[in-house]
RNA sequence: GGGUCGUUAGCUCAGCCGGUAGAGCACCGGGCUUUUAACCCGUUGGUCCUGGGUUCGAUCCCCAGACGGCCCA
């Protein structure tokens, strides 16, 4: 062994390695690319894990495995091995009366934890019943050349987790849980909207004017065009374009990209789904979001992927019950003890501001939003539609038809956070016009999240979109909320993250 | 942006009142042919996040910074 190795560290453990993988080279293909695995560890335990260590001998049944090493037992001339696949785990017994002095004297040699290997023998049981591919011949598929973190707990530290997705995903068995829930998630939200003869779609991601939320943008510069464009922040006036056009029923899983401060539930690059649907209204939207959020659940649990029961706070939440249904007044005046009609008064919405100042150029309903956010949202633990949202804060809804103050708009809440947001969609072109200008106004005095004014969004409702009513959805809170993560990082393969040190 | 808590071996973590650091796993050497986070014996491994300051002396106290967690804006 060289002076490298021998020191200590990770240095030395890669250096020892390195010079493990020079020898194997040396013996020819290091790489190999024809093993061909014969069973994953799933198959195995399911074909054999009940059959008896006699029945298992006779039947002399064989098998070509392959994965990483995760666990090594070495005792003189037999070991076994825990080796992983995508399937599970499954042991192997390795005997060099097995598999040749030669074989062996290498897997002693040159193996470690890690490492990449194919396993083929005989299936077997050990005396205390454990089930192990009794190895015939064994295979070095690829070396490891950095040691894994400890065995048994595994890689703890959160930050090391969200920049090493890689060792997160070999080494916690519930992190490769969380994303085969999202992946599921995502695939039923497709199928939901399949069924009912929604049109999948996929928009612009750079738009040349932002719009669809209020929301400060990502600017980057198209070189030939010589003209800025804007990563979007949402979908939803493209997706309207094509309701004008008659696609009726429309719908968009991807992207979208704000610029804001990273915190548990705020990414800048975060997924949506936003459906379109012609002829309706937003409260048959709600029945809509209630039918779909039970079938998520139901076969999410079907397929054995949400394991645990959902809580906030110790309090269980009820996903599979009829949800609550409440207007944004109501909900305020319950928690503020202001009666619902003497909210529509600017000044008693001011008051609950306290001995903060409110800000003077805000309208009723900003005031009243405010106030909703603040002391009602996170308190919305059971599922919950609020209703009735003012017009002020909705620039893309359509008016209620018996207050033009309020929008025919709902939210759902879920474990005191936003999942889904709603509305019957404005398709009169002179009040979507106006709403616009209403936005440009505030823009104007510095409000970096106003939206600005899309003519060509104008010209599109000028050519008449049916009633309709639209919603977006976002998956990675969804993806939270019933997979227990504390923290949209953990439900994002790679969280967006400050980048650090030395890049050499 | 503000507040607060954290950062010690590759990993998981100890470290008392300020006296130059430990354990388990991993690694390395030895033993062991049905083990189970295998076990037994013996080693190796440290910029105590970084930079200043106080002190005879700082992982520990003070200041600034980096990165991260949480709360607030």
């Amino acid at each position: 062994m060289s002076e490298d190795a021998r020191q200590g560290g990770e240095a030395g453990i890669v250096a020892a390695r390195r010079e493990k993988l020079e020898r194997l080279r040396g013996r020819g293909q290091a790489y190999p690319n024809d093993w061909r695995r014969e069973h994953l560890a799933r198959e195995l335990i399911d074909a054999h894990g009940e059959r008896s260590k006699e029945e298992l001998e006779e039947s002399g049944d064989d098998t070509a495995v392959a994965g990483r090493i995760m666990l090594r037992r070495v005792m003189g001339k037999a070991s076994f091995l825990t080796i992983e696949d995508v399937s599970g785990r499954i042991q192997c017994y390795v005997r060099r009366d097995d598999v040749g002095e030669a074989a062996y004297e290498d897997f002693r040699e040159l193996w470690d934890i890690g490492d990449v290997v194919g396993i083929a023998g005989t299936m077997m049981k050990t005396g205390r019943g454990e089930l192990t591919v009794h190895a015939r011949e064994i295979r070095l598929l690829a070396k490891a050349l950095h040691p894994l973190p400890e065995k048994y707990h595994g890689l703890a530290d959160t930050e090391l987790r969200h920049r090493n997705r890689h060792i997160d995903l070999i080494m916690n068995e519930d992190s490769r849980r969380v994303f085969r829930l999202r992946s599921a998630l995502v695939r039923e939200m497709r199928v939901f909207f399949d069924e009912r003869g929604y049109l999948e779609v996929e928009t612009p991601m750079m738009h040349p004017i932002p719009g669809g939320a209020t929301a400060r943008p990502f600017v980057t510069h198209h070189n030939t065009l010589d003209i800025e464009l804007y990563l979007r922040v949402a979908p939803e006036l493209y997706l309207k374009r094509l309701v004008v056009g008659g696609f009726e029923r429309v719908y968009e899983i991807n992207r979208c990209f704000r610029n804001e401060g990273l915190t548990p539930r705020h990414n800048p690059e975060f997924t949506t789904i936003e459906f379109y649907q012609a002829y309706a209204d937003y409260a048959d939207l709600v029945e809509l979001t209630e039918s779909l959020l039970h079938r998520l659940v139901e076969r999410l649990r079907a397929q054995g992927l949400m394991t645990t029961e959902v809580e906030w706070g110790g309090e269980p939440v009820r996903l599979d019950e009829p949800f609550r249904r409440m207007t944004m007044l109501d909900a305020v005046a319950a928690e503020t003890g202001v009666e619902p009609d003497a909210l529509k008064d600017i000044e008693r919405v001011r008051a609950l501001f306290g001995n903060e100042e409110a800000p003077s150029d805000w309208g009723w309903g900003r005031l009243l939003m405010e106030v909703f956010e603040r002391r009602v949202e996170a308190k919305l633990v059971q599922p919950t539609f609020i209703t009735g949202y003012p017009s002020e804060v909705s620039p893309l809804a359509r008016r209620s038809d018996d207050d033009p103050d309020l929008v025919d708009r709902f939210e759902l809440f879920i474990a005191g956070r936003e999942v889904a947001n709603g509305f019957s969609e404005l398709n009169d072109p002179d009040d979507q016009a106006q709403r616009f200008r209403d936005q440009v106004a505030l823009k104007d005095q510095g409000d970096l999240e106003a939206m600005h004014f899309d003519a060509d969004y104008i010209r599109a409702l000028e050519y008449a979109m049916p009633p309709a009513a639209g919603e977006g959805l976002g998956i990675d809170r969804l993806a939270m909320l019933l997979s227990g993560a504390p923290s949209i990082r953990d439900v994002l393969l790679f969280p967006t993250m400050r980048p650090v040190g030395e890049a050499s």
